[in-house]
DNA sequence: TTGTATGCGTTATCAA
DNA sequence: TTGATAACGCATACAA
């Protein structure tokens, strides 16, 4: 039997709230100094004894002692936090992107501290102040949708925050970026439909406003002037500027109602997106064309509803998780080289899309919509 | 003209970085704590001349001072964030509901921290050590799909820190919970179907281990019973366990498949949730039986995918976006309580179910399914 | 009505 | 190889 001083009871007093550093200190009988530096792995942890060390860290874990972020950051002013704003979280686009954040910052074992800008300017601004309060080593920005300005951004830079914007991009070289490529994209889908001898085809294009628009659009001309393919004016359509995400879905409907009644005869249809390729799809059902024997569809973005819905959605995938991965990993370098005091540069990465072929498309010679 | 004197240009000296309290209080000709009493409204706020208030204000504003989150709580321990756990953020049914918190959190300018356990138990565990790390002041745990078991849970309320879970609860008063009414739910799908009368009726059942299948199926069974309508067994399947929360889709095809091979007819089909409604739905589509001329279908949760299918998705609607907006405020008002030391009490919401009709079901006297 | 002094839990710079 | 000590930026008790 042990005597009673042996043992190691910690007296239940008043502050049995949390367990400090110098509670450990005590409990291993060395200093608050000692023990953060061991329990930090810090520089001059080489030095250590390591009997110390076992000790400290016995005692750490005895106690349950957790390092207080707070205080920690008065310090080291790390407070181990990325901002995660999204324009909108409601579109099925964001929910692949943040998981791969999420994923890549919990690796460096940072927290993300999420943000939804609700596609409103003040609230967007709101959170850029509150994220700031909270003094979040790094920024990423997820701008699927509506454009906000993003002049605020370059605020950021100057703090020497790193920040990155994900589908979005801004001019000059303050903020990353991380995109796909649209043109290739665009082309890829075309391709497509080509492909399977597709030659009346109908397209609705992204909105204006929408930065992916206009390059996808681009690649879907390149291809077609490449292969002699004739584009009929009255089979393209432009969704329209909307600050609902999702709103590709009615305007795919619409448009692609339009299209039928102009009695014009198409056997393919490219849509903007996966929702306004779903949009397309319920008017042509509605209107008993079948999808794919009468009429081809394909989307873009691969999206959840796009691998549900019946027939499955052909498409072209953005790899939307390793787009989250890759921003959050641009900015972590970045926070690094702060670090370091290294030189550190702003990136403009652009991944590459990829086809793929389900249900919703196949070759041209059943039938066709009119 | 104003004398150079007169200007208030503050030096751009060394410390350009940030703008501290100590800043503006020297700036305005305070002295610090007359700052922060000004600057946090707080109570003693009562007894500074407005002049003086104006004067600081002025000083804050024209400096840009924002007050440092960290700092500020290591004095008043309260750090303005709330943990936010997914069991997995790759459901759909997740989206709305973190809008919902997101969307309270802000109303109080809390904001939550994110995390995704990707169902993972170690995961779970290591951020729970993170967000305590970060000194959240509450938690909110979206328990949509795979059990971990939550006693670590039960952990936080010795540290006083309120938390709720969403799509699951646990014994006892420690941790408060916002579900459906699963039971009511579930008859409000058969009760849809009977009443478009359907007798024959297919029914793919939960998983065991998803806290929800039970109830469902009860209030399933109850209202057969009331009815006097009879389940054929051969007609009931249930779902395997997995930890996939999309595992759904597969399942509901391949179970449907054999409801088809079996050759029993049947005019309707209830699926557990959406996603297997959906991948139902592609079984009776491969088999050429169409939905819903020849079999209805009905799928809950109302998660996107079933508003944007072909057809669109009849179902039982959760209120996701009011389920974490409850759950924020529940855990808010904890934290408030503790604040002003009022006593303060776990509590366990259901929220009721709504019928959404849309194009999967209709009347049973077309046809059948067999 | 405002200012002074102190400490929150850590880390960094010394000195020993 | 380890220990004192002094900040970090803010909020509160107390003094003035």
């Amino acid at each position: 039997m042990s005597v009673p001083g042996d043992m190691q009871v910690k007296r239940g007093s008043g502050r049995n709230q949390t367990i400090t550093m110098r509670d450990v200190a005590e409990d291993s009988g060395f200093s608050p100094a000692t023990v953060s530096i061991v329990l930090n792995n810090a520089p001059l942890a080489r030095y250590i004894a390591p009997a110390t060390k076992k000790r400290i860290e016995e005692s750490a874990k005895k106690l349950g002692y957790r390092p207080n972020a707070m205080a920690r950051f008065l310090r080291s002013k790390r407070s181990h936090s990325v901002g995660v704003i999204f324009f909108d979280i409601t579109d099925p686009f964001c929910t692949p992107v943040l998981r791969g954040i999420e994923n890549a910052l919990y690796q460096s074992s940072y927290v993300p501290i999420f943000a939804d800008a609700h596609n409103q300017r003040n609230r967007f601004e709101r959170y850029l102040e509150m994220l700031l309060e909270h003094h979040v080593e790094a920024l990423i920005v997820v701008a699927n949708w509506l454009v906000v300005d993003i002049h605020l951004l370059a605020d950021l830079s100057k703090r020497n925050i790193p920040a990155a914007t994900i589908g979005w991009e801004l001019p000059g070289d303050i903020v990353s970026s991380v995109m796909v490529d649209n043109e290739i994209g665009g082309r890829l889908a075309l391709e497509h439909l080509q492909q399977l001898g597709h030659r009346k085809i109908a397209f609705i294009r992204g909105p204006k406003m929408i930065i992916d628009s206009a390059p996808r659009w681009r690649g879907v001309q390149k291809y077609a002037h490449t292969v002699g393919l004739e584009i009929d004016p009255a089979l393209v359509a432009q969704l329209p500027d909307s600050f609902d995400p999702n709103s590709g879905f009615d305007g795919g409907y619409r448009l692609a109602e339009e299209f039928l009644q102009k009695r014009k005869k198409f056997t393919a249809l490219m849509a903007f997106d996966d929702l306004t390729a779903l949009g397309a799809i319920r008017a042509l059902a509605k209107a008993g064309v079948k999808v794919p024997e009468q009429c081809s569809v394909i989307g873009f973005d691969d999206v959840l509803p796009a691998a549900v819905s019946v027939p499955s959605l052909t498409t072209v995938r953005q790899p939307l998780e390793t787009m989250g991965t890759n921003a959050a990993n641009i900015v972590m370098d970045g926070v690094k080289a702060g670090l370091e005091k290294r030189d550190w540069s702003t990136l403009r990465q652009k991944v590459t899309p990829e086809l793929v072929i389900r249900d919703s498309t196949r070759d041209a010679a059943h039938g066709a919509a009119d």
